[in-house]
RNA sequence: GGCGGGUUGCCCGAGCGGCCAAUGGGAGGGGACUGUAAAUCCCCCGGCUCUGCCUUCGAAGGUUCAAAUCCUUCACCCGCCA
């Protein structure tokens, strides 16, 4: 992806713009940081795959990212080929299970092209790297890796990190998992090696990780780094960010649909909607400020909310996507009769929701199965629950009875009808023809 | 290696032979009020072909008319001792 030249602001207010849009949780010696952003630095944060894609909790570091590169510096993303396969400690309670070597390697894939999305490649001055730690690490031999590397650690300070020191009075941890401080310091030196990469990002719970990676590069090399980490985002209730009942909310349009990234966005808390906009919008402090105070002014609009999903989502899934998502949702939750829309807008609307269909001539299945079909619902007793405290729609009407069958004539254009569970989940019915 | 304690539904956590699909809290869902917000109040929350049936209380066996509850073995966790 491109970044727009005229983007770029003088790397000096770098740091100040990251305190503001509170981003900064710690770093080291932030006056020496300051100082060495005034050239062109190279730096990284790493992602180990875990899944099969990435999620807003990780767009939260990205971007971060993206902000160094926009400031004229040398972005590199680096993906856990290694380190994904041995498993971080920090901040869980146990150890992980490990994926099979297949698996990781096909996140680390996945991973690659969903980043690349958030850099600019193409610069002549300061393109996007991608790397994989799987590359300089697997060709290392346990003697090497212990004479060379292992030999600069001391167990006394390993054990002394808190991602260690926790497991240790807690559940316990595995020498894996122990030794994953030491390659990801590995890959810090290795990056400063090969491409005089001088600071590494990442979460709070990241600071022992990379402090240990400066250790390393400062015994081996005599070389000196910066640390920065980015705080956990926390939405007002104190909860995680980025977690609904269904899981994460992934980058990946397969695994968490346009439409219900755009309603995660929108259905944002008011209290957290200007916290979201300064940590994920790429607007000026002016333009959020001005947002701010409109939200502020008339919260019922729902302005802020609604520049926070659709800069996201474009983000994320472009524009096209975003401006058909948008679409759905003024046709659906519009003011204005279903039966008003024309059949086109509506089954572009109808596109983006979970759906279900049904064979033209047979007999329509009860609103409770039809639910069920559409996965928006768990099991049919869910569905029959529904019905039962009436939350149950058909076409934006009520319905009840848990036998209720929509008949043909609810069918918008002879084809569509839309089910609708409590405030704002939706689905889609559709008849199509024998096939 | 020895002794003791534990493993319960999405999570925490009661139950300790029948009244148990299993108390309570959290999360989640529906309704009312609103703005596809929050707070608040009410309700729900294993599944199904639903006045009944089926599957759950670490795993596998067993005792019993009847087990989450008793017995045996196994696995994992946590203490104390060596």
């Amino acid at each position: 992806m491109k970044t727009e030249q005229a983007d770029v602001v003088p790397s000096a207010d770098l740091l100040d713009d990251l305190h503001w849009r509170g981003l900064i949780s710690q770093t080291t010696d932030e006056t020496a940081l300051r100082k060495s952003l005034k050239e062109p630095i190279s730096l990284y944060i790493g992602f180990d795959p875990t899944a099969p894609s990435l999620h807003i909790g990780n767009l939260v570091v990205l971007l971060v990212l993206r902000r160094f590169q926009i400031a004229g510096h040398n972005p590199i993303a680096l993906v856990g080929g290694a380190t994904g396969l041995v498993g971080d400690p920090s901040g869980r309670n146990e150890d992980r299970i490990l994926n099979s070597e297949s698996t990781v390697a096909e996140w680390v894939n996945k991973y690659r092209m969903q980043l690349a999305r958030y850099l600019d490649f193409d610069g002549a001055i300061n393109p996007a790297r991608i790397v994989n730690n799987l590359d300089w690490t697997a060709p290392m031999s346990a003697i090497e890796f212990l004479r060379d590397i292992g030999k600069h650690f001391s167990v006394n300070q390993m054990l002394a990190k808190d991602s260690v020191s926790m497991r240790l009075e807690g559940g316990g941890i595995s020498y894996t998992e122990f030794s994953y401080q030491v390659l990801q310091s590995l890959d810090f030196l290795e990056l400063y090696r090969r491409l005089g990469c001088t600071l590494q990002i990442g979460g709070t719970e990241q600071w022992g990780n990379i402090v240990a990676g400066l250790d390393l590069i400062r015994r081996v090399e005599s070389g000196g780094g910066h640390a920065l980490t980015v705080p956990l985002l926390l939405k007002s209730d104190g909860t995680k960010f980025g977690k609904t009942a269904g899981g994460s909310v992934w980058l990946d349009a397969e695994m968490t649909s346009p439409y219900s990234f755009y309603q995660y966005w929108l259905t944002t808390e008011d209290k957290d909607v200007i916290k979201f906009l300064k940590v994920f919008s790429f607007q000026s402090h002016e333009q959020i400020n001005e947002l701010e105070k409109l939200h502020n002014e008339n919260p019922g609009a729902r302005t802020a909310h609604r520049a926070l999903a659709r800069e996201i989502t474009i983000l994320v899934h472009g524009e096209e996507i975003c401006d058909r998502v948008e679409a759905a949702a003024r046709a659906l939750f519009g003011q204005g009769e279903l039966g008003e829309l024309d059949e086109v807008t509506l089954a572009s609307a109808l596109a983006e929701l979970p759906k279900t269909h049904i064979v033209k001539g047979d007999e329509i299945p009860t609103w409770v199965d039809l639910l069920h079909a559409t996965g928006v619902v768990e099991s049919k007793s869910a569905a029959r629950r529904i019905v039962k405290e009436s939350g149950a729609y058909l076409n934006n009407a009520k319905i009840s009875g848990e036998d209720f069958r929509p008949s043909v004539n609810d069918f918008f254009f002879g084809r569509f009808a839309i089910l609708r569970k409590g405030k704002r989940d939706l689905a889609a019915v559709e008849i199509i023809k024998k096939p």
